[in-house]
DNA sequence: CGGATTTGACCGGCGC
DNA sequence: GCGCCGGTCAAATCCG
């Protein structure tokens, strides 16, 4: 107070300190309050909008090392798509026939009772033409019948083709794990590793064009919303290119419009960008011990940035934390304004994120985390939020479980480049989770000490890992945890409800619908672990301007089920 | 009443 | 050196 003139950097703990007498910070946060409600006024987002498609692309680019990794879990073009479209004619059709209206359902289930009506509708009404009505309903009945076979068959066909992505995928990581280990000092060239599913070329495309520079053009949108919003897919693409090229992503700042214009087309998508800046001297960044927090004044240096894209109804996404807004401005470029918040589930985590609305698509909120947690995240913390700590190279690895097969994640062995560490990866619905992903995140301290950090972690994780002493506000039951059972009350901040769009829930292709359910959860859980993948690596680069910071950024965009 | 949010001012970094 | 801009502070206000 009396000296306002302090280095934020220095005063950031200080600071910390005096909120902790004020407030005693480490309680009111900790129950507090859900998301801060008045965002709402400038979302404005229309439920509608919510459950669009489920694409999810994650994009991280290592840019300290000039490396690029990009994963997108979306849109299934083909595949799904057929299997909507048939659906959609399915539907269609039995509503014709039927008149089925209440019910718009296009699921195959309303088919089978589109069925039911057709054959009694001709019934009800009249007693004549029995005969063609039979006959008609019958032969109505035997096309449909046929018609789902044929989506039955789809249907598998789509969980092969999930599977087999998934196989990829971790395929794809341990290869990854091979390419970094290989000798790139300086700027790896561009390695591009693109997985898809459901022919998703086009990701492929998208993601080139994305690193080619800000020209981020339709790819995205284009390719997801194209056809994206009527099908799942998933597709994921990890690349590795020499930062310069990638020196601009003003995503963050003013940058938000490229972006913007970007997502504005996907309409409705999650975009998880994540940067960091960490001075050159990547390698100790991690080693720089620990918490963060704790080394606030160097935290400073090494912050870590993460940029989350979310389609998110929500006045700020659901990561988890709780968050304290501090502060609001509206920047250059933007005329939504930026919100400041400051991570208050600790009293003195370093972490801070800044929530912006896109301006082209207010649906979108852009989250940008920096710092790195000094405090194990609550059980229902969302991958987004861990992205963040994971930066830091806070973690080593990523779990996401998962009961399904293949996905046989823990695959790897664990990625040894330098600073890389692979991530596990565990897709998993367990049933705590209500099928969601619980993606558990669990760092090593550069210091050597070994903290971890359990995002959405089962709560045997979180036991076998004692992190830290802090005590937590949020129950270690999963089950509470998950966000969805955190109805909206005022419980746990976390318990903002389900929040946005981020509800855990997704698992994985075992049955497609079931991603699509919600892919979100998918998508940033895949995002937090290359996130943490990659943020591992060393990154240096643009430190400087924010806007370039983003060398290395994580994108990872999900769309909502259906718009 | 306590705690969170709002909002204008201040500060420091960066580009010109 | 100046101005712009992003980020943060802190008093005032709002909310539960």
């Amino acid at each position: 107070m009396s000296s306002s003139k302090r280095k934020r950097a220095d005063i950031d703990l200080e600071r910390r300190d005096d909120d902790g007498d004020d407030g005693s910070g480490d309680h009111q946060p900790v129950e507090a309050a859900p998301a801060p409600p008045r965002l709402q006024k400038e979302g404005q987002i229309k439920e509608g909008e919510a459950q669009a498609k489920e694409v999810v692309e994650v994009v991280v680019d290592r840019g300290g090392d000039a490396s690029k990794e990009e994963i997108k879990y979306g849109t299934q073009q083909e595949g799904l798509m057929e299997e909507d479209k048939q659906s959609a004619a399915a539907a269609a059709g039995s509503d014709g026939g039927g008149g089925v209206d209440d019910e718009e359902n296009d699921g195959p289930g309303t088919r089978a009772e589109d069925k039911h009506m057709v054959e009694a509708a001709p019934g009800d009404g009249n007693g004549d033409g029995d005969h063609d009505h039979t006959a008609m309903a019958q032969d109505e009945l035997s096309t449909m019948q046929e018609e789902m076979e044929k989506m039955k068959e789809e249907n598998k066909m789509l969980r092969r083709v999930v599977d087999r992505t998934v196989r990829d995928y971790y395929e794809l990581q341990t290869k990854l794990a091979a390419y970094q280990k290989q000798p790139a000092d300086q700027e790896p060239k561009e390695t591009e590793v693109f997985l898809s599913l459901g022919g998703t070329a086009p990701a492929v495309a998208e993601a080139k064009s994305k690193e080619e520079q800000a020209a981020r053009r339709p790819s995205v949108g284009s390719d997801d919303t194209d056809d994206g919003r009527e099908g799942l897919g998933l597709s994921l693409s990890l690349r590795t290119s020499s930062y310069e090229d990638e020196t601009r992503h003003d995503v963050v700042d003013g940058g938000a419009p490229d972006i913007v214009s970007d997502v504005g087309k996907a309409r409705g998508y999650a975009l998880l960008e994540s940067s960091r800046m960490s001075p050159p001297a990547s390698g100790d960044v991690a080693a720089a011990g620990g918490i963060a927090g704790q080394q606030g004044v160097n935290a400073a240096n090494r912050k870590t940035r993460v940029s989350v894209r979310v389609r998110c109804q929500g006045p700020t996404m659901n990561d988890g934390c709780q968050w304290r807004k501090y502060g609001q401005k509206v920047a250059k470029g933007n005329p939504c304004p930026r919100a400041y918040y400051r991570c208050t589930v600790a009293p003195a985590c370093p972490v801070r994120k800044q929530v912006q609305r896109c301006q082209e698509d207010m649906s979108i909120l852009i989250t940008t985390y920096e710092g790195t947690h000094n405090h194990p995240l609550p059980v229902g913390a969302t991958a987004m939020a861990s992205t963040a700590t994971a930066g830091t190279g806070a973690a080593t690895f990523m779990l996401l479980s998962s009961t399904s097969s293949d996905a046989a994640v823990s695959s790897g062995p664990p990625p040894a480049s330098s600073s890389y560490l692979s991530p596990y990866l565990q897709l998993n619905s367990s049933s705590q989770y209500h099928s969601s992903v619980s993606p558990l995140v669990s760092g090593t301290m550069g210091g050597g000490g070994a903290q971890h950090l359990s995002m959405f972690g089962h709560s045997s994780a979180l036991a076998a890992q004692p992190a830290t002493h802090l005590k937590y506000p949020w129950p270690p039951n999963p089950s509470h945890g998950g966000a969805a059972g955190l109805g909206g009350s005022k419980r746990p901040f976390w318990g903002n409800g389900g929040v946005d769009d981020v509800r855990p829930t997704a698992a994985l292709p075992d049955n497609a619908g079931t991603m699509a359910s919600d892919p979100n959860q998918f998508s940033a859980a895949i995002a937090t672990a290359i996130s943490n993948v990659i943020g591992k690596d060393g990154q240096t680069a643009a430190r400087r301007k924010e806007g370039e910071s983003s060398n290395k950024w994580g994108v990872v965009e999900s769309l909502p089920p259906h718009d």
